[in-house]
DNA sequence: AACTGAGCCAACCGCCGAGAC
DNA sequence: AGTCTCGGCGGTTGGCTCAGT
């Protein structure tokens, strides 16, 4: 390892710490509310792909984003009953393992249990000890926020998501049922109302009733039925995937995605963003009616066959084709 | 004043891909 | 083709600060 001239740092240390301190384009000042609405925005789009959100913020490294995410935005989405990996209200996320079990007799299954316990962020939290009923799931019954992830976040809820469940449970078991699968299907509707709204600074669309956690399905679970053999449907579909979504999966060198010129990740208009990107003169690309999303609803029925899977991406990336000619088909040199 | 725990953030770690040789 | 170096990336760690007791 060579060491930088006069520095007992090797080349790398001085790089990042060039790159994520003393650069002179670097704001050192805190998120902005609209930085902290773009952020969330595009960790939903694309998960923690924090390089990429950073390209979206200037003056800001992806270290500080990740930071940022981690320290800040991760707990206060939390606290606002929305999973922050999946960001979709845990109610709903029960709801969705509710309505989809039952599924996993059909072939399909789910991956290594270890690998799948990455796609959780939050540290110091054994699932194994602490969760011992979910519903029944598998990849292609997943809702299409966890299809979409990178392949280490394919699977299972985040422990964001478990550890809320069970602060809710043992902080105040008058409101939330300890059993708190109990059948039910509510899930946080764009229009619900909410008291978390009143501490929230994101639209209504991510506000949810915590107590509504509380009505959930009834199911009983095992670890072991989130466990795959294949997490993807069929062989070569990883290729596909990286065709048809450069960037978006998880073998694909996520600078392909970085090659994009500078745009706006609206996922629809939950966040204003459209008017954020407006404001900059960015360009829009709406990846979450697109790809990563829940705006268009696409999510693939339960009896989907592995072809309607694949007709449906192909059918998106000809939309996308259609839609954005000049950013799928420039290319770029660096 | 001393201790403790939580929060913050720069730095580090390990992995991976690209390019040079 | 194989090896090495470099740079980029996301995840994690360690030390500092500060509020609470």
């Amino acid at each position: 390892m060579s060491l930088c001239t006069g520095l007992n740092r090797c080349g790398k240390s001085c790089r990042l710490r060039w790159t994520n301190y003393l650069r002179s384009d670097l704001k050192h000042d805190g998120f902005t509310p609209q930085e902290e609405e773009l952020i969330i925005n595009l960790h939903k789009a694309i998960g923690s792909r924090w390089s990429l959100i950073a390209k979206q913020l200037p003056g800001r490294t992806d270290n500080d984003v990740k930071n940022y995410w981690n320290t800040k935005l991760r707990k206060k989405l939390s606290k606002m009953g929305i999973d922050p990996v999946t960001h979709k209200p845990y109610s709903q996320i029960l709801s969705d393992y509710g309505n989809i079990s039952g599924m996993l007799n059909t072939g399909n299954q789910i991956g290594p249990l270890n690998k799948n316990l990455n796609y959780a962020s939050t540290p110091k939290l054994e699932p194994s000890s602490v969760l011992t009923s979910f519903p029944n799931t598998n990849m292609m019954n997943m809702p299409r926020e966890f299809q979409n992830r990178p392949s280490n976040e394919n699977i299972v809820p985040s422990l964001d998501f478990m550890s809320h469940q069970f602060q809710q449970v043992n902080i105040n078991q008058e409101t939330i049922q300890p059993h708190f699968f109990n059948e039910a299907t509510s899930s946080c509707s764009s229009s619900s109302s909410s008291n978390v709204t009143q501490l929230n600074p994101l639209p209504q669309s991510y506000s949810c009733q915590l107590s509504q956690v509380q009505n959930l399905p009834s199911s009983s679970f095992n670890w072991s039925e989130f466990l795959i053999t294949d997490p993807l449907p069929f062989p070569g579909f990883q290729q596909q995937q990286d065709r048809h979504f450069p960037g978006f999966s998880s073998s694909t060198n996520p600078s392909t995605f970085a090659q994009t010129p500078p745009l706006n990740f609206a996922s629809g208009n939950e966040y204003g963003l459209n008017q954020v990107g407006q404001e900059e003169g960015i360009g829009k690309f709406d990846v979450g009616s697109t790809i990563g999303g829940q705006t268009n609803n696409n999510r693939l029925e339960a009896s989907s066959s592995v072809s309607s899977f694949v007709n449906s991406i192909l059918d998106k990336d000809s939309e996308m084709q259609a839609e954005f000619p000049d950013i799928l088909d420039e290319s770029f040199d660096y």
